[in-house]
DNA sequence: GTGAAAGCGCTAACAT
DNA sequence: ATGTTAGCGCTTTCAC
């Protein structure tokens, strides 16, 4: 059986209500010094540990944080539910899954699940155009973060990397390289905004440079490895005469290395490719990939620290975050070319 | 503010006792047909939804399972907590996440983090040798099943592939395409069970088939694919005759493809390799990797099954799943020689 | 400084 | 078939 607060209180032969108080700390100088130090002793004698469901309940709380993510194998989250972990751990919250079930069809169902469960609020990761779920449910008043991307419509602070900026430097560091006509690949057209600020830093890159923005050279699909492969394909088809590729992923700058070099291309040579995301694997390719790394851990560590701002009832400004370029072999360049 | 059992028992004009009893549906027929009725338009209308934490503190429960691993971001464990994911919800469970803190140095506190939040049960992903946290909640009696792996002295069902079985296929695998000087890379010697399992599965293969194990053909390592890397150099420094490689993991495979091509070496031409687990970035490689697959979804789902079974108070028999060649390009099998 | 009483939302026993 | 009572472990008045 479990030690509650009344075990403490009876073997320190004292009140409930007196250990509640040194636990708490609440009423600084309203326990004496020695009764104090008698109930911790006890506490610490007897391994107690506070149930958490029955403070939540007085409180209207459940001290747990919900983590709501289409696809928990997406390997991309791993780093930030890494920081959401250890700043939740931090502050005394439980990180609860939450994601689509594959075996109940239902979209946004995670969300659901997340608030009946009580959460006292959401760090939500996601994708879709227009998140009514998640717009609901911040409207109703559940506190709600948004991260690495930023929905219309969804009044709830965001944290999320600049991914406009992202983009421009990218494309940039290929202009600086001397390419004119880069591709960019596996945007995310019809969806999320996330794609939309990097296809914008991209063009306004190109824009800035002087350099004609071609629609031929944009290529959609979505973040998978299969799509970079298909677009890459694509890409030879409609523009054979693109230097180089702005991916959206690295999962799709490593989609389209293969497709690439199945047709005897070489990178950098005859096309450099950026990617975006930094991932592990982008660093083991064959040629390693230069890509837009994001500070993942920062950023799951931040959100956790605009929610609880929420769940406190103040307001909480929007974070955003440096991209940071990451200089490999996949673009030509000396590595010491910073920028 | 939320809809409480009153609230819909007083919209409803019952007791909150009646409504209780139509949730949870005990009592098949102590409830009056349309009183039931009555509670459940009234539940409906009021969109009530249970408090979790109420009902788990009368009864003790939390209504949560933990799940405790080393490192989040390992994108081994992503499918395979999908799986838990998926069947904890069926169960109306919800999944704690429970990581070791990269703030607090201390191992396994992970799991401490998750029995002082009082979870009902957890599902311990450890690769330890001597995992004593474990060991010790368990004896205490918080359900516990491992998953992936067998950690000696830890009295607590597992769910895991046949991890000797899967390195037998493998290095059977390898021995029927002629390759009789097989290395095992990556090999986790000083560490956790499932790395002898491999051992020794690799071992079997080739003492059935009569061929000499060569200590020299064994290199130690990790999982990674830093160590794959490291591995495959040392190989060739030590044994430049062996033509194939049974590696510990997808990982450390692909990390050993690419020394061994930094040297000029092909696969499957100079070298043979099998990794292990199936990982979806080894479909992707120039050389697709041939592979020992595991079941991560179910594998998942019956950990939750097994921990379910405990927390009900019944026994919980370990789970062994079949392991699965799949049979790509880096041995140069014909794809259609199946096993 | 400390304790007694009340109550968070719910369910298990015991009535009726 | 339905309601009343009590209590899970804790904190928040309010009294002493």
């Amino acid at each position: 059986m479990r030690i509650t607060l009344s075990d403490v209180a009876r073997e320190a032969g004292v009140s409930v209500v007196t250990v509640s108080r040194v636990i708490n700390g609440t009423y600084p100088d309203k326990v004496g010094a020695e009764t104090r130090q008698k109930v911790l002793d006890t506490i610490e004698r007897l391994n107690y540990k506070p149930n958490v469901m029955a403070r939540g309940l007085l409180g209207g709380r459940t001290y747990l944080i919900g983590v709501a993510i289409n696809n928990v194998a997406d390997s991309f989250f791993g780093d930030i539910l890494q920081g959401i972990h250890d700043a939740a751990a931090a502050a005394d919250l439980g990180v609860l899954l939450g994601t689509r079930r594959l075996d109940v069809g239902k979209d946004e169902s995670a969300l659901r699940e997340l608030q009946s469960r009580g959460v006292d609020g959401i760090i939500y990761y996601g994708t879709t155009r227009h998140p009514k779920t998640a717009i609901h449910l911040a409207r109703e008043g559940l506190p709600l973060v948004q991260i690495c991307n930023r929905h219309e419509g969804l009044e709830a602070p965001y944290v999320m990397v600049d991914h406009f900026k992202g983009a421009y430097m990218a494309t940039k560091h290929l202009l600086g390289l001397g390419h004119r006509r880069i591709a960019h690949v596996g945007a995310y057209l019809g969806g999320d905004p996330q794609g939309v600020l990097r296809l914008n830093g991209y063009k306004k890159a190109l824009e800035d440079n002087g350099t004609k923005i071609e629609e031929r050279l944009i290529i959609p699909g979505d973040y998978t490895w299969e799509s970079g492969y298909a677009a890459a394909q694509e890409l030879l088809d409609r523009a054979r005469d693109a230097t180089a590729i702005f991916a959206s992923s690295d999962f799709v700058a490593v989609g389209a290395m293969r497709a690439l070099q199945e047709v005897g291309y070489h990178v950098p040579d005859d096309m450099a490719i950026v990617g975006f995301d930094d991932m592990p694997f982008s660093a083991w390719q064959d040629v390693p990939l230069t890509t837009i790394a994001q500070p993942k851990l920062e950023m799951g560590a931040a959100a956790v620290d605009s929610l609880v701002r929420l769940i406190d009832g103040q307001k909480a400004e929007h974070v955003m975050f440096e991209p940071r370029l990451v200089i490999r072999e996949s673009c030509g360049a000396k590595v010491d070319t910073l920028a």
